[in-house]
DNA sequence: GATATAATTGAAAACAGTTTTCAATAACTG
DNA sequence: CAGTTATTGAAAACTGTTTTCAATTATATC
């Protein structure tokens, strides 16, 4: 079965301090930059870009550089609580890692973000394997389309 | 019905002449370039980055710069004949565009790519409208997997 | 809380992919 | 074939990303 879905105040703040115990239980060390980093991200709604989440950051913490940036997403997304997504822009972005199978639903006007599971490719797969010769590790699923708000 | 699909010699010659009719039916003129780029994309199996075009593309016509690459591209693409995809890895690279509702199945390891069609995500697509207030207008759908020759 | 140590920082420089500029060249028209 | 104008490649400019490096700061230890 389908499952929609938006994330709530309480799931961002479990978000945030996960991120950043996370972070720190693998030695690295809480810092001011990072938090803001973290901070803009797992709360965001749509998907950022680096110098998106740069931009939003410095106004959590003023002296934050892009490079910072850069260097805290690749761990973030090291540990698997973070990952890029190919915007249809073409520039990349990032997003709170999806769980398991899990896809995403896009607003082409704003950008607004939904996380969905229980698609199931399983037989369109198998009808593939036998009329390709391939045999399928993977899938990208997303939908697009214009969120309630955008309409 | 699912539907795969490799391209034959046949249908590569065509569509060679069929870019370079359409190009010059355009009022653009065909050059030694131009050609060279058209030649290497029509044929491919695989997608192709801008760079690897330019090289595959110098062993036709040595002269070939990368800039007429990209610009060869571009009117390519205004003209729907061929389209950008993104790689895992992150780098852009482009394909011979396709036709309706298809999509494409990726070989990890070697980068052969095949189009199917008959996929049909309407039952999906409608159940996650209801859910999520969003109106669906599109989706990205891509497998990988190893080909036949590289199991 | 003060101190020592090593990780982390931001600025600047370097790099890679892409686009723009421009004078020389070559495709099409008549 | 000659004239016109689109097209070319080289170099310069730009944008997104990574590396270098000296200064700063988080944490562990006292
Ligand atoms: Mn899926
Ligand atoms: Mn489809
Ligand atoms: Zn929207
Ligand atoms: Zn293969």
């Amino acid at each position: 079965m389908t499952q929609a879905h938006i994330s709530s105040e309480e799931e961002i703040k479990e978000r945030t301090s996960g991120w950043l115990s996370r972070l720190a239980e693998q030695g690295y060390r809480i810092t001011g930059s990072r938090r803001a980093v973290v901070d803009v991200l797992a709360e965001a709604g749509t998907s950022l870009s680096p110098a998106e989440i740069y931009e939003q950051g410095r106004a959590l913490h003023k002296q934050l550089g892009l490079v910072t940036v850069y260097r805290t997403l690749e761990k973030l997304e090291e540990l698997g609580l973070v990952q890029r997504v190919h915007r249809p822009d073409g520039c990349h972005a990032y997003i709170p890692a999806l769980h398991g199978h899990e896809h995403l639903l896009l607003c082409q006007q704003c950008g607004r973000m939904e996380y969905f599971r229980g698609d199931d490719l399983s037989e369109l797969s198998r009808r593939l394997e036998g009329e390709s010769g391939y045999t399928i590790k993977d899938h990208w699923l997303q939908f697009f389309g214009l969120c309630a708000q955008c309409q």
